[in-house]
DNA sequence: GTGAAAGCGCTAACAA
DNA sequence: TTGTTAGCGCTTTCAC
């Protein structure tokens, strides 16, 4: 490390205490003016920064925030990850990011590199539903507060962050009934989700007893899987004149099997999707989509993160309603 | 924090001392086989887990590699994290993400707070030319590696790693002889970074002598400005009837233009980007690209990196070769 | 207004 | 084989 600067070498420097400069550094009251501008000066001069090491250790406050997701290349998980990067940042935190590539093993591992950083907090989006649960209760009870985001446990014990998931498979059924839609193939994410169960059961719900509504799901892991779906349905021969697709990812395997027909969209069959909104937009037409923006839950989810770490109030429940942003797959 | 498990009250409960626990932890061959049985036993029932700060104060290791980017969310960028976080991960050292917003400021504010977090090293995507190189010249000096990525420097003093992009020029301006364009418009980042400018330069010299080419060049601050300057392009009577797209971004403005008139992909005018790989695919037809891997460059920037950590060598300029992955867009 | 000293949790040289 | 001790850089109480 060479040369670094620390209040030992700059105390020396001025035939001062290490606690004078330091609470020069810090303007504490006690000391004079005189003494304050010198310090000031050769920490300057010095480029002194603080050991956060050493601060850390002493006021066992970190001034980092574990950020744990599934995946970080991922237009919801990278645009949560800038707002709330952005957030902490004007609140004077670092956030440690860490992938936990849907694996459950991975993510306890995640879950013990926050306690070895000695994290303040810990955002994070579930990639298995039982772990991250049960340790988060420990970590609440530690004082370390744990706010969930998008994919978040079911139970109402925890502050969680995600979207409006009912509402938005609400709006998902009506816009069904609104254009007169018969045959359906729905596009969810692995059941073992939450936020694919609640989706999933809503939309089901409504539609259920539709007279002249037939409708027909699928559970896809993945984009591949989503293509693979959807080019069967349209080969058989009542094929869907509308799919919903529940993410981006499902609404990007549902387009390469549209593409590879001649199905022209509106006119031959329409589509609709929950998203984050940058995909939807490249296509012609654009797809219409329901709301989901990382954005702002990402904003939110901090937001609600520094207020725990301010004082620890009881678990709320922030929810991100849902709006409709027309494009050109429906009519 | 509640009740944290340290040495001292693990050795504490055991009637031994700190060193002795210390020492069975790390499976020291001094300590007996059946201490450190019982001491092992014990950290795991209070799930000891070492705090990071107190070793890396003593240490001098933090076992943290900062990662400095221009912005989160883009998908070369994030799939570039991606790849870093698991190759360091690997590695046993974990990544902290900071984002500069394309400001200066900002920037110079990121790498103070890798000197406060006195990370082993840096990973940057430069936004501004000068601040970065100036100081990395100092951490280097420090025994701080410091690998650029992607937006690199131009001299050759550093540990650089990114795209071969006079080659990925050369590909692309081939491509307009072979396939006999006449009217090109190609599209390139703001001037002010060499990756933009290289790219451009190589791609004209090789096309600027070439008899019945028109070459029209512009430079796009984003995706917004592509689209408007491609609209304009197609309004001119002698409109383009190629257009070359220098990233993903400017690509998805280019697209979006295209989509607002009834002109065919390939027929009445063709399509290249250099891309990522994932944006390219949305479209019918698919795209032709020339890949810049950022999951490739980012396992190979960490890969360099942790050589570095292991013993600092002589400054490299790592190049990842360019390869053109043909699309329908091309005719 | 300034200094001395203790201690955060850990490692490692030295002692026993 | 285990214990003692010093010290990493900082904050903070207490003393002067």
């Amino acid at each position: 490390m060479g040369q670094t600067a620390t209040l030992k070498k700059i105390s020396a420097q001025l035939n001062l205490s290490i606690s004078t400069v330091s609470r020069a550094l810090k303007n504490h009251p006690d000391i004079s003016e005189n003494t304050k501008r010198k310090v000031r000066e050769l920490a300057a001069l010095m480029e002194y920064e603080p050991n956060s090491y050493a601060v850390n250790l002493r006021t066992n406050k970190s001034k980092v925030i574990g950020l744990i997701v599934p995946d970080i290349s991922n237009t919801f998980n990278d645009s949560f990850i800038a707002a709330a990067e952005t957030a902490a940042r004007k609140a004077g935190y670092s956030v440690l990011i860490l992938q936990s590539a849907n694996d459950t093993q991975q993510e306890a591992d995640n879950l013990r590199l926050c306690r070895h950083y000695r994290v303040d907090g810990i955002l994070i989006s579930q990639c298995s539903e039982s772990i991250a649960t049960g340790l988060a209760e420990k970590y609440n009870d530690a004082g370390i507060p744990v706010v969930f985001f998008d994919r978040v446990p079911d139970s109402g014990v925890f502050d969680t962050v995600c979207m409006a998931d009912e509402e938005a498979a609400t709006i998902a059924a009506h816009t069904i009934t609104t254009y007169l839609k018969k045959n359906i193939l729905a596009l969810f994410g692995i059941p073992a989700l939450s936020i694919s169960r609640k989706r999933k059961e809503t939309f089901l719900k409504i539609l259920k007893d539709k007279p002249g509504i037939e409708v027909r799901t699928a559970d896809c892991a993945d984009s591949r899987q989503a293509t693979l779906e959807v080019s069967r349905a349209l080969e058989e021969k009542q094929r869907p004149d509308h799919i919903f697709c529940m993410s981006d990812e499902l609404l990007i395997g549902t387009m390469k099997a549209l593409h590879a027909t001649n199905l022209r969209i509106p006119e031959d069959i329409t589509v609709l999707a929950i998203s984050n909104g940058l995909i939807p937009d490249l296509f012609k037409p654009t797809i219409s989509y329901i709301e989901t923006s990382g954005y702002e839950l990402g904003k939110l989810a901090m937001q609600r993160m520094l207020e725990n770490l301010e004082n620890k109030t009881a678990p709320r429940t922030i929810l991100l309603p849902a709006r409709l942003v027309e494009g050109g797959s429906l009519r």
